[in-house]
DNA sequence: CTTAAAAATTGATGTAGATCAATTCATTGC
DNA sequence: GCAATGAATTGATCTACATCAATTTTTAAG
């Protein structure tokens, strides 16, 4: 069943078959049909996700109404509100299921009790909000350097399993841009 | 003399007068002039920087010869080419002293051992990197959301210490706008 | 103090991408 | 299979900020 999730883990550490069934155990499986929010501004965030199957995006709801998409995750990735989650402050993110997705859920203060208990899941942590550093890094490169287009061309090239399977007006909001310019883009204008 | 930095380390985790001194014995002093190059393209980055004294800026120049800023770095804050410190990869980036400045250098592999045998100091630079990863997801959020003006007023806030100490024109760089652009957004034209 | 170099400002003009308003195309539920 | 709703496209226009070209102000070095 968690095969993928242990292979996920074996690339950064190795455990020991008890380890990994201490991982499991703590682990609980949820299914959300599409549009269900797993979290909501305001709320507490105590809990990490794991996609097993589907998708979800996180966004942010401005003053002025308008969504900012910050992350999508499928199959093989975490998603929370990383912010309200690691700072135990009040979410301001929505997490959101674009499809019917099949979860798994990590508690946070159960976490930290296997942090004490496991250093090495520690390790596997630290590991994993270091690559994250590094793509938000990069995000944050590719919009001070380059324009619309390099920016869609680069995300098509970089989730090649998103392009296609996220709407396009989804695509355009992650990139900043209305739906609009990225169909042009995508028309070969610009 | 490192008063300083034992208390920045005593915000995250506690540490035994032993366990102080163990980390200092692993750090090594530098001091180097305005201009000087802590890191360029292309180099092995092994260490990371906690700056005592002075003033840097982490920047990548891309193909058209831009500079980018994405990171300065005063009195107490970490600096590095972070993806290449974390991933052994070559560094992308230039690490550069703006005024003259006295910094200490952690190694690597030497941190690492210590990651064994004190895992407390791998709680801690989970910590720091949990923190970056938020101020870059807040500063994606900035950027698709807010215009230029509410994005330096907001840096102005956010570093009252940079304000001022560092040039409009890097400031601007930062922001990813140009120098005019800055001036006429000060002269609240816009 | 003087001069050169670096930084900031100002003005005129250009442009990528936004916005607004239809229109067409695709998907979903009945 | 047909509405109805959601998504994508297209065209006309607008705007925040870039670019280019001087000019002024500030800083630093001899």
């Amino acid at each position: 069943m968690y095969i993928q999730l242990l292979k996920h883990l074996s690339k950064d550490i190795e455990l020991t078959p008890d380890e990994e069934q201490e991982f499991l155990s703590i682990l609980e499986h949820h299914t959300f049909l599409k549009k269900s929010l797993l979290i909501q501004p305001g709320q507490k965030v105590t809990k990490e996700y794991y996609v097993l199957k589907g998708c979800l995006k996180a966004y942010y709801l401005d003053k002025a109404g308008q969504k900012h998409i910050l992350q999508f995750a499928i199959e093989d990735w975490w998603i929370s509100d990383f912010e309200a989650f690691f700072n135990a402050h009040p979410a301001q993110l929505y997490v959101e299921c674009i499809e019917d997705s099949e979860v798994l859920s990590l508690d946070k203060s159960v976490l930290e009790d296997l942090y004490f208990r496991i250093p090495k899941f520690e390790r596997f942590f630290r590991l994993k909000i270091t690559k994250a550093f590094v793509a938000l890094r990069n995000r944050i490169l590719s919009t001070l350097q380059k324009d619309s287009k390099t920016q869609y061309l680069e995300f098509c090239e970089q989730y090649p399993n998103l392009q296609g399977r996220v709407a396009n007006y989804h695509i355009a909001n992650y990139l900043g841009i209305t739906p609009e310019s990225l169909s042009r883009i995508r028309k070969g204008l610009y």
